[in-house]
DNA sequence: GAAGAATGTGAGTGAATGCTCACCTTCTCA
DNA sequence: TGAGAAGGTGAGCATTCACTCACATTCTTC
């Protein structure tokens, strides 16, 4: 394994970086792992092999990236909506926490479809966990705006349950949007308010 | 692509089928798919490679045929509960085909995760969805009886939910039994009765 | 117990794939 | 404008892996 070369100087190397994760991305989403090669991943970038190795030390190094990448997002996206509704009352703050997720997996189903299973194969369990527990805690401050005794355990449940549910939706072609929101929103509430 | 050979004429040749099977399964259990070779497969199980390939015509079959076999366990435990629960009172019903499902994800849970992703790189997409739609069918007859008007979609939902409980249960390492079915019972009951 | 059917064996083959390296092109800046 | 740094190239090497085939062993049946 040699050394990818320093951070980039140029801006065309800042693209060539890019349009290495974006072709390993849709080649995940047309057609899974067992497509992804890094022949493939170059070839669709319009890349060489070559550069691919200038950027990353290996394959799954690309793969560790996407994923990092794409749980940095969510983290954000959900931090944001939290800050912003200390003014709104728990059910929309509840409401747009559910939003904040479905947005994230619903900008592209089918890639954070075939990513999640990966962590395993990347023994990127560890960060998993953390991120998981991340997420619990904001989801947690949430929730107890409705249910002051809530613990974290309800909080694990609740991303749970939406987790279920939007990845049924993803798997089974469903449009997503209001519909599906809304019955996240039926399903953690009604979860919720069960004695 | 050469011809398996025929079924079964002596024991020890069910013994060995049985012993590939269990070999893969225990491989996908430890070390996911990536370690799952023919190789591995035939050394694990205690016989040939050459023994393998008379089995199975490829390294699919095989994974093929365990994903089929622990589906037909799941739709046949689901339909046992279901004739066993004519006499018993609505939330019982419920309860019980949770405890169906989660008994059947929780026999080998390291297994049924490591299977799931693969259905799609299987082509195994149209059972899949066969297999969900007998799902909540069987689920839809069970939920009614608590809720009349309900429809195919708040099976599928319900279905989806317990899933995402159980799985995220799986992954965290969370030992399953009574608590856990009683979180997916709270959480079904909740969706159930909301408006 | 002999013959043939059923089952088992494992070195070897070919193809796919991750990755390297020697070399080429483009950019930057004095 | 030219020299060195940054960025890019792709044939080919090493390895892994699915799968074959010619042969060996075990079982059944008369």
């Amino acid at each position: 394994m040699h050394k990818p070369r320093k951070t980039a100087r140029q801006s065309r190397s800042r693209a060539t970086q890019e349009a290495i994760l974006e072709a390993a991305a849709r080649i995940l989403e047309s057609g899974g792992v067992a497509q992804l090669t890094t022949n493939a991943i170059a070839a669709r970038a319009g890349v060489s092999i070559g550069s691919l190795y200038q950027y990353f030390p290996n394959k799954e190094a690309i793969l560790a990236t996407l994923i990092r990448d794409k749980r940095r997002d969510l983290l954000d996206r959900m931090r944001d909506t939290l800050a912003q509704s200390d003014s709104q009352p728990a059910e929309q703050a509840i409401t747009g926490m559910i939003d904040a997720g479905l947005m994230h997996q619903y900008s592209r189903p089918a890639l954070a479809l075939a990513l999640e299973p990966l962590d395993h194969w990347l023994m990127l369990e560890t960060e998993t966990d953390e991120v998981s527990a991340q997420i619990a805690a904001l989801v947690l401050v949430t929730i107890r705006r409705l249910r002051p005794e809530a613990g974290p355990q309800q909080a694990q449940d609740v991303v749970a349950i939406c987790k279920g549910l939007i990845d049924a939706a993803a798997r089974s072609g469903d449009p997503g949007g209001p519909p599906l929101a809304d019955r996240c929103r039926r399903a953690v509430l009604g979860y919720l308010r069960q004695d």
